[in-house]
DNA sequence: TCTGGGGTCCTAGGACCC
DNA sequence: TCTGGGGTCCTAGGACCC
C-alpha cells in the first residue's frame, strides 16, 4: 500500500508554528511581490477566499475580516519541509519527496494504526498538521488524502474496493490527480462528471482523448498500478531563476543586474548538484496584464565548454541579454535558464584557457562558502546599480526562525 | 498601482539517415 | 527525380503539477 503524506495548509501552518495567537485567526499567504494568495488557513477558506486570487482584490477582505497577511518565507518553509522528511523517513525506506509539503510512502501493515503514528510524530518534532491517504496507488491515495481532509480526520484508509467506489463517486473529476482544466472540460462533454466515471471510461479512448497519461489515471483507479515510487529522483535537467520585479524595469543596465543575480542564485543551485551547464537561456518579458505595449523574447547561447562558473556565464548571460533588449519598453521580468545540466565529474579538461576556469572554480567555491555563512547579500557579483525598482516586495515577511540565529524566536524579554 | 516561480512529461512534425 | 519502409533525433507547444 502507498500513503501519501501531505501537510494542511503547509505555508499558513509553518507560520502558525512559531505565532500560535493565528490559530483561530484567517491567515493567508502570498506568493512573490505579494502577487496572489498561494495558501489558505480553513477560516480564510471559508471567507471565500481562493487559491490564485490577486492581492489587491481582496485587501478589503483582509482587513474588514481580520486576515492576518505574509509574504511567503521559503527559506522558513524550505527548513521546515525537511524536518518533516526527516520524520518520515523513520517509517519506511521507500519514501518519495514529490513536493515541498508531500511524500509518498511504502507502508507493508498496520496501515492505519502506521498512518496516525505518522501524524503524531510529525506533530511532535515540527508542530505541523499533517493528513495521510492510504491505498493501492498513487492515485488513488492522493484521493484518499483529499478525502482525509475533507471528513477533517488525520489518516484515511481506502484498501477495499467497496470504499473506493463509494469515494470515486464523491470525487469531481477535476481533483483527480493529472486531470487538469483542459482534461476536465473535454471528459465533461463526454458526460464524465466524477472520478468513477472516469475509472469505468473505456482505456482505449482515455489513451486517444487524454494521451498515455490519461490512460494511466485510468489505469490506476482501477487498482493497478502504473506510477511506480520514485525512490532515487533523476538529476535535474534544467535549472531556472526569475522574478517579477516590485515595479517595471527600462535600462539594460538595471535589466543585467537583477539578471546577475538570478544567475548567481542558479549558479550556486548547480554546484550544489555538482552540475555543470551545456547550455543557458535568457527571457525577458513586459507586464503581461498591462495596456503599454507587450515584448517578450528569449535567446539561448550553447556553450563550447560546459561550465559552473557564475563569472564564465555572466558573460554569456549578458550577451544574450543584448540580443533580445530592446529599448522604449517596460520590463516586468527577467530570468535565466541554466540548460544541458550533466554531471561535473564529466567534464573535460579545456584545450583553451583551462588555468582560468580552475581559477574560477576556487572563486565560486569561496562566494558560495561566504553566502552559505553571512548570508546571500554579504558578497555580490557586480551589482553596479542600488536601482530598487527590480526589488521584490515582501511587506509581510516573517523571520527565518529555524535557519539564522539572529532571527530565532524569543519568548517574553 | 497592484496578477508567482520552478519544474516534468508527452506529442506531433520536421529533418535526416540507411 | 522517382520508388518504400523503418528508424532516430530535435524542437515547439500543450498540459499538468505544487
Amino acid at each position: 500500500m502507498i500513503g501519501l503524506i501531505d501537510c494542511n495548509n503547509f505555508y499558513v501552518s509553518c507560520e502558525r508554528v512559531f505565532q500560535p495567537a493565528l490559530r483561530s485567526r484567517p491567515v493567508v499567504v502570498l506568493s512573490n511581490n505579494d502577487g496572489c494568495v498561494i495558501a489558505r488557513s480553513e477560516e480564510a477558506k471559508a471567507l471565500g477566499i481562493t487559491m490564485g486570487t490577486p492581492y489587491f482584490q481582496i485587501e478589503y477582505l483582509i482587513e474588514k475580516k481580520n486576515v492576518a497577511v505574509f509574504s511567503s518565507n521559503y527559506t522558513l518553509y524550505g527548513d521546515m519541509s525537511a524536518r518533516v522528511m526527516e520524520a518520515l523517513q523513520s517509517f519506511s525506506p521507500e519514501t518519495e519527496i514529490y513536493s515541498i509539503d508531500e511524500a509518498f510512502l511504502r507502508l507493508e501493515e498496520n496501515f492505519e494504526e502506521t498512518g496516525n503514528k505518522i501524524c503524531k510524530l510529525i506533530y511532535q518534532w515540527t508542530g505541523l498538521p499533517v493528513s495521510v491517504g492510504i491505498a493501492p496507488n498513487k492515485t488513488l491515495a492522493k484521493i484518499a488524502n483529499r478525502t482525509a481532509k475533507k471528513l477533517k480526520s488525520s489518516v484515511f484508509e481506502m484498501s477495499d474496493a467497496k470504499t473506493r467506489d463509494e469515494v470515486l463517486r464523491e470525487t469531481p473529476i477535476k481533483d483527480v490527480w493529472g486531470i487538469g482544466y483542459n482534461s476536465t472540460k473535454k471528459l465533461n462533454a463526454l458526460g464524465i462528471f466524477n472520478a468513477f466515471q472516469l475509472k469505468n471510461f473505456d482505456r482505449r479512448h482515455a489513451r486517444k482523448l487524454l494521451s498515455v497519461t490519461g490512460a494511466r489515471i485510468v489505469e490506476e483507479l482501477n487498482g493497478e498500478t502504473c506510477l511506480p515510487l520514485d525512490l532515487a529522483p533523476a538529476p535535474k535537467k534544467s535549472i531556472t531563476c526569475s522574478r517579477s520585479f516590485g515595479g517595471h524595469v527600462e535600462s539594460f543596465a538595471d535589466l543585467h543586474d537583477a539578471l546577475g543575480c538570478y544567475l548567481v542564485r542558479a549558479g550556486e543551485k548547480m554546484r550544489k548538484n555538482n552540475l555543470t551547464a551545456r547550455a543557458v537561456t535568457v527571457f525577458l518579458a513586459t507586464n503581461r496584464f498591462s495596456k503599454q505595449p507587450q515584448y517578450s523574447n528569449s535567446h539561448t547561447i550553447e556553450l563550447i565548454n560546459s561550465t559552473d562558473s557564475t563569472r564564465e556565464l555572466r558573460e554569456w548571460t549578458r550577451r544574450a541579454l543584448a540580443v533580445i533588449y530592446k529599448k522604449g519598453f517596460l520590463y516586468k521580468k527577467v530570468g535565466v535558464i541554466l540548460q544541458g545540466l550533466r554531471s561535473e565529474s564529466a567534464e573535460t579538461i579545456r584545450l583553451r584557457g583551462e588555468k582560468d576556469y580552475q581559477k574560477d572554480k576556487r572563486l565560486c567555491a569561496a562566494l558560495d562558502q561566504i553566502s552559505r555563512k553571512f548570508g546571500r547579500d554579504a558578497v555580490r557579483f557586480g551589482c553596479r546599480s542600488n536601482s530598487k525598482n527590480w526589488q521584490m516586495l515582501a511587506e509581510h515577511k516573517s523571520a527565518c526562525y529555524t535557519t539564522n540565529l539572529r532571527e530565532v524566536l524569543r519568548i517574553a524579554n
